[in-house]
DNA sequence: CTGAAAGCGCTAACAG
DNA sequence: CTGTTAGCGCTTTCAG
């Protein structure tokens, strides 16, 4: 016969039981059947095991849905095992208010604790959910950089080197005259992207022309479409095309310049090359399929999860976490037109 | 001055309360900034406002994750308004031991009222975590026909409607040789889809040949894959081709159709249309578009919402809502070439 | 190392 | 319509 508060520390480790009682303790609830209530563990607690998962109410492409489902279930990996579970939650419908309502309301409810942290997931730039986040010190983890200094710990894949691999691996193939094509530079990864491009090309000793640099325009995330691509690349056909290659900001934005060149005659890779960014299932799907920087998404929200779980166990952590991105050589890159190869690309 | 539990009343709305206290109540909520905990309130009422999604183990697809985002979502969307949140549970990490475990856990978390509500999506047959759920009268909604006769309320998208529609589409065309390319029938939506198509041909009067029926094979997803749709075809195409279209599965199968047809040759849609079944985001990306069966995944997750809410109200709710589809037509699909037109297909 | 006691903030009879 | 009275099943001092 034990107490509950005897019960209470062996379940939760809080204190020293007797090797003997422990023994008896373990049995007695095993015959009985014995599970702690998770809702009375809460209340009495104070606290829930509960993870927040925001996402934004804006992205409802199924696009990124598949990234969203993918990075919860490599947090699940993690957070299952530290016994947290994960709670989603979306301003969908609200798609005017979502920001306000749910700072509002993850406030509130961070009062009450109904959830221990929270992950955020693509923020865009001075978003005032984050800022209130860090404000009020909740444990909390962004995915995709949100700002190299905000108080937050923040999760990423590396872009910047995922784009230098895609152009070098087009340099590799004797390709000089390399075009980016990518929305403006509106958030952090997509300045890291047109970086990792750039980087390479200067470490080939090229400076690249101005017209190499093929950016979208469109209002919001329309600006990372795949016709926002379409469009930028048909426009830039209309002059005489003097590059031989291009490294799109992401497979969908790659199809679309694919897409372009193949209604201007031009040939994917024959005439040019072309290398995307994500890896999405379809890349190799496509016809020719399509070279691209590959991400590890699941591995990503386990990244995520370990370093939640870190704060919420008062644990130090690296403020960003930076993973590898890795380069898949498909049937869209090749060595350049001979033509091209002995034209002088000075400007 | 008022009690707690008249408070709690107005709160839950479980009993009347008269205008005049209402009035000072909400007065006081607003200036104190009080808010009910939810902690407690689940904790006292023995219940927690909490739905479960279950997130199968097997399929670690992106694709599939994709859908399942977009369900979430679409539940969230009617969940929350009832105030509802929405727990995730996966079994990723132990592949194997995933089905016990959740069924251990769910039915554990169950008794404890850790959620009042369930939504599996596309179970395999028989799956026993199913049975368990309607064995314990959980309140539960599967998405994806789980069987024609269980005692779920299920919802799920007009498979056989979608591919007649599809085969429809293409005899509306002229074509009268038209093959259909899906996995073996192992569940309900393989048996379905494949059925929609033999519906189209009956109704124009066309015997299938048996031929034109291309069934993949391969282990457990492994039939549903685009390498497993490229290899069926290429085999197909070692004999003389006796079809002008195909109706695939869904998109993925479709791609990896296109791909063995062009691999062989032959262009689409100018020496054989295809049309697809999912309207995956990439289906207008890709070279030339993809025609095929355009389904609101989102809606889908809406309607099992709505579902579950009626269960948890107690209201009665349509055993099996039907989700009807309907056809975008892009570039994979055309006339069928002169020369078959004049072809006598009788075998 | 273990028991006793108090209470987390609500809801739910039960009276009035 | 509203107040009173008990808990819900844990965790957590505080003693021992």
């Amino acid at each position: 016969m034990v107490s509950p508060a005897t019960v209470s520390r062996l379940i939760n480790g809080s204190a020293q039981v007797s090797r003997e009682t422990e023994r008896a303790v373990r049995q007695a609830m095993q015959e009985l059947g014995y599970v702690p209530s998770r809702l009375a563990q809460s209340f009495a607690r104070g606290s829930s095991r509960t993870v927040l998962f925001l996402v934004d109410g804006e992205s409802e492409s199924m696009q990124n849905n598949s990234f969203l489902m993918t990075i919860v279930l490599g947090l699940n990996d993690v957070l299952a095992d530290a016994d947290y579970s994960i709670r989603i939650m979306s301003g969908h419908q609200t798609v005017e208010g979502i920001r306000k309502n749910a700072m509002q309301w993850s406030t509130e409810a961070w009062r009450r604790r109904e959830f221990d942290g929270i992950v955020l997931s693509n923020p865009t730039t001075n978003d005032p959910l984050i800022e209130a986040v860090i404000e009020r010190k909740i444990p909390a983890v962004v995915i995709g950089r949100y700002s190299r200094v905000a108080g937050v710990v923040q999760v990423d894949v590396d872009n910047v080197g995922g784009t230098r691999l895609a152009t070098q691996s087009l340099t590799a193939l004797g390709h000089r005259r390399i075009a980016f094509l990518g929305p403006p530079e509106v958030l952090t990864v997509t300045s890291d992207r047109r970086q990792g491009y750039l980087e390479a090309l200067a470490r080939m000793g090229i400076k690249p022309l101005n017209a190499w640099i093929l950016e979208t325009d469109g209002v919001d995330l329309e600006v990372f479409s795949f016709e926002a691509a379409r469009r930028t690349v048909e426009k830039a056909l209309t002059t005489p095309l003097d590059w031989t290659a291009l490294v799109a900001f992401n497979d969908e934005m790659a199809l679309g310049a694919m897409r372009a060149l193949s209604e201007a005659g031009l040939k994917v890779p024959e005439d040019v090359s072309v290398v995307g960014f994500d890896d999405l299932p379809y890349a190799r799907m496509v016809t020719p399929s399509l070279s691209t920087v590959h991400q590890d998404i699941q591995q990503l929200g386990q990244h995520a999860g370990r370093a939640l779980l870190a704060l919420l166990r008062g644990q130090a952590t690296a403020d960003l976490t930076i993973q590898t991105v890795s380069l898949v050589n498909r049937e869209t890159t090749a060595t350049p037109p001979t033509s091209a190869e002995t034209v002088d690309f000075s400007s």
